[in-house]
This record gives C-alpha cells, structure tokens and sequence, in this order.
DNA sequence: CCGATATAGTTTCAGCTGAAACGACTTTTC
DNA sequence: GAAAAGTCGTTTCAGCTGAAACTATATCGG
C-alpha cells in the first residue's frame, strides 16, 4: 500500500498555501479599495500597457474570457477604466485607466508589493529566486500532465 | 509609481500554478476513479486514520465543514466510506473506508504519487525540502496578515 | 437537575466560476 | 463579393463554495 500523507503532498500543500495567500490579499484590497482580484489584475495589466483589447487580457492574467468581461465591466461603470473602440477590429475595444483609475492604481499597487514583501518576509534574494524557477518548473509539468485547465481566483 | 508586474507577483504566481495543479489533478480523478478533490482528501486522511470524525476531517484537510459534509455524503452514498455511531458523542460518528474504500484508496494512491512525482521530475531532493519549507513560512506569513480566510480546491 | 451556552453536522442561500450558446464583426475561400 | 468559418465579447446556465440559519446533542453554571 502507497505511503501517502496528505500533508506531504504537494499538490495539497501547494493548493493549501495558494488559498491562504489568495484570502489575505482578496480580504485586504476589497476592505482598502472595494477591489476583487480579478479586477485588481485588470488593473495592474491595463496599467503597464494601456490600449489592451479584453482577450489580450485575459492571456496576460490567464483568465476565463468570461471572468475578464466582468471584471471589466464592473472597472468601466466604477469609472476607473475607459473603452476607447478599437479602429483596427470593431467586435473589440481598447482598455486603459482613466485618470481616477491611475490614481487608484498608485495606491494600490504599492500596497501590493507591501503585502507580498510581508509574506516573503523570511526568504532571501537567493531563495526567492529559487522558488520562482521552481513554480515555473511544476507550472511546465503541469501542463504537460492535463493540458487544457485554467482556474482564477 | 511602484514597479509591479503581475507575472512577478508572488501571490499571483502561486495562484496560477496552484490553479494549473489542482485543474491537472482532478482532471485525472475525475476521469480515474469519479471522485472530486474534496472526497479524495477525506479517503487519503480516513485511511491513515479510520474512526474520525467530521470535524476532524475539517482540520486535517482544512477544509470547511460544508464541504466535508458534502464529500462525506457522496463517499457513503458510493459505498465508499461508512459511518458508525460515535458512542462518546452522539452528534458525530466515526468515519472509516468501506472494503470498496480500500481497495479504491489502494488504486488511487499510486496514482496520486504518480502525478505528483511527474509534476516534480524536475526538483532534486534538496529542492523539494527547500520548497516544502518556503511554502510553510509564507503559509504562515499569509496566516499573520490576515488571520482568517480557508478555500479548499 | 435545568436553563444557558457551545459544538457536530446538515440545509439554505448568495456569490463566483467557466462551459456553452449566442450576436456582432472579420477573415478566408472560391 | 458572398457564403463559410473564425474570433471578440456578452449572456445564460450549472456547478462548487462557504456564511448563516437550523437541528440535535453536549457541557457548563448555578
């Protein structure tokens, strides 16, 4: 019989701490700013490269088209996101924060970076390093075990 | 302005593999053997410890009592767990795998090893220690900034 | 003992997610 | 240049999750 231990395994550990970390944050920018995560990373993605069509979106945040469109709907009506209509392909339109949504996203995203610093607190430069390379690595495996499968939250 | 890219933000990160992870492993379930991750957690902890309680369940998976409840019904309903008063206490009763359970967990377990073996092909020993120990510490960082908040998958 | 409070587990309900169907527009093909 | 096929985005629907309400039993305080 095959010696598993639940806590071991890391697909639960790994699930577990993801969950943990996703609740601390989701918590923290709804309280701070009234923002879900799959806005918060409209936002952060619209903010890096304005003029982004919702499906480019939804590559960069690998999320559902579905969960893109809502998130950026609710941006829009918030007023924190403009669409511009996009010359080259009518079926879509350009994303970009308006004013009130940069100023917003210069709130938030230092907050951001203050939050993941906190939980990265014990790790060094080295390690820090190490652990991105290796959620690359199980990420590509992944893949390759069950290609198709996306999930936000 | 605060320099965030989300593809280098750690919660974010985590997510995503985490998502690309559980998506890979329940795809295989599902197919395998018809459970769902919720009743693939209970009979890995019911078989290394027959005669548990729900609430037991609850904290070894730390997964909300609803969800166990649910799972727990689906496993007995299958034949694959039954359920025996609990003399000490008798709102609760004891959990343990059917011969069916057993037989079941016996197959499935492997699998489990398997697939999560596949998934870290790539990590030595002494990577997966490091790895292990760096998703306990920002678990408990995460634990810290915002105390609540649970989430299975 | 017995009323007050707490806990195990279930049910109900509201929210989030994504597959599938759909409408609008675009590209391809003949 | 029009029908066929494809893509962007929205809507619909079914499934999963967890907070809150609820039932049954247990424990605590007087």
């Amino acid at each position: 019989m095959a010696d598993l231990k639940l806590d071991q395994f890391l697909p639960y550990r790994l699930s577990v701490v993801s969950n943990r970390v996703s609740a601390a944050i989701a918590t923290a920018y709804d309280r701070l700013f009234g923002l879900r995560i799959p806005e918060w990373r409209l936002i952060a993605v619209i903010a890096e490269g304005p003029g982004i069509t919702q499906q480019a979106l939804g590559v960069a945040t690998r999320m559902d088209k579905v969960t893109v469109s809502r998130a950026a709907q609710a941006l829009v009506e918030r007023g924190l996101v403009a669409r511009t209509p996009n010359e080259g392909d009518r079926r879509s339109h350009l994303l970009a924060l308006t004013a009130t949504g940069r100023l917003l996203y210069d709130q938030v995203a230092p907050k951001a970076l203050e939050l993941e610093a906190k939980m990265l607190e014990q790790l060094d430069a080295d390690e820090r390093r190490a652990l991105s390379a290796m959620l690359d690595r199980i990420e590509a495996a992944a893949n390759e075990v069950a290609p198709e499968g996306v999930g936000a939250d």
